[in-house]
DNA sequence: TATATAATTTAGACAAATCTAAAAATAAAC
DNA sequence: GTTTATTTTTAGATTTGTCTAAATTATATA
């Protein structure tokens, strides 16, 4: 089995990797796992004698099979949590991260997959982020993000990028939450924030930074 | 903040000094935690800085105020998490316990506020133990072990003392559960064993020792 | 009570995960 | 294509939790 610190690793890596497409540096971990450049180096010998990635120094790493399914495990264990902590116990969405981030390192196989049935087997978890199943599938789903939309186009939010507490806050105080209506009525020339009608009613103005991490489901 | 074997070893001395009265011996707990008696040495200085216990060299330790009451809180998160496992997730009886023993560790106080709330704050686990509430309290009930009843006596089985999963697996296959009604028919001169009646039609013989785990109410 | 036995603590070591400071390798700039 | 800057690794320490072996204290026995 492996330590907390190392499946933490692991995920981060795998988070990584998951939008630059290449190998990923020494640097760009510890920024992750807010830890010394020094202390990854370290850590990342460890995990290529665990084999859960590929290391050659100074070149960067990727995971191994085995490291691609343990994180894709962390993730579902996570999400499931949250799904968890949100439907059954109430939690609000931007509550339950850390939470979460605890329970994913409970190890056992048959507690997962009876919680996943407990839970009608989810395939999106309270943030719109799709939940891997059994063998490490994420469900695919056609979004982008709400900057991508033209004046006039309208969405459904199905998923936000940026989870933490203060950004689901503001989205709480907005009224906006997944499911929410969203149509572009202006793009501001001068900084490039969007005003939207949130449901067929309430207006606001959000910056590109906050639009950038909105997922939406087009509709027509 | 303290570490997960911190609250081990605090667990472990809640539980041994709850049987006897007396101050904890490094032995005692070395036993529990299957660890040398040099490292219980190193560790109950180290609860000794941090104030959970009260510790003189060669003398035994007690919990101070603030280890008992993280000792009861644990145990609260143990058993409210073996209460879900076994009612939401159908888990069985035999198989929570080192679930439990991860799932205890986690640190949030709101989550164990809703997780009780979801459960229908339950008074017992479903091994039978009292749960302590919020502020630490038990709730107590009249029983007696099986080995404290006469010939001709009944009662109805309401905990164990012992929870692996041997002593549990054994008693599935005997048909006992909490609840299981149970008349002593016979104490057997010879091996001291019992030979009871459970709900009115099954005859078993069972050992002194495992009739010694048997928790009771007694009914007439 | 003196001595043998048991319990406990100390000494010294090790693995895991981290750090700072310094060295080495790679990438960028001129 | 050197030189400079950045990235990465190594060296040497520290903390936590553990170990074995040896020393010390307490208890039991004769």
């Amino acid at each position: 089995m492996y330590t907390f610190a190392e499946e933490n690793y692991i995920k981060a890596i795998f988070k990584i990797a998951e939008r630059e497409q290449n190998s990923v540096g020494t640097n760009a971990i510890s920024s992750v796992m807010k830890t010394s450049a020094a202390s990854v180096s370290d850590m990342l010998r460890k995990l290529s004698d665990k084999e859960l990635i590929h290391y050659e120094k100074y070149k960067g790493v990727t995971l191994t099979t085995t490291g691609s399914k343990l994180a894709t495990q962390l993730i579902r264990k996570h999400r499931l949590w949250e799904v968890f902590l949100v439907d059954k116990l109430k939690f609000r969405w931007d509550q339950v991260h850390d939470i979460a981030e605890e329970l994913e390192h409970i190890n056992s196989d048959e507690l997962i997959r009876r919680l996943d049935v407990f839970l009608g087997s989810p395939k999106f978890d309270p943030h719109g982020d799709p939940i891997p199943n059994a063998q490490g599938k994420f469900t695919l789903r056609n979004q982008v993000t709400l900057t991508d939309l033209q004046i006039e186009q309208q969405g459904v939010l199905v998923g936000v990028k940026e989870h933490t507490t203060p950004f689901l806050e503001y989205l709480n105080d907005l009224k906006i939450g997944l499911g929410t209506h969203m149509k572009v009525v202006k793009i501001n020339a001068f900084d490039e924030s969007f005003t939207i009608i949130i449901n067929q009613s309430q207006k606001h103005n959000i910056s590109k930074k906050t639009a950038a991490n909105l997922q939406v489901k087009v509709v027509k």
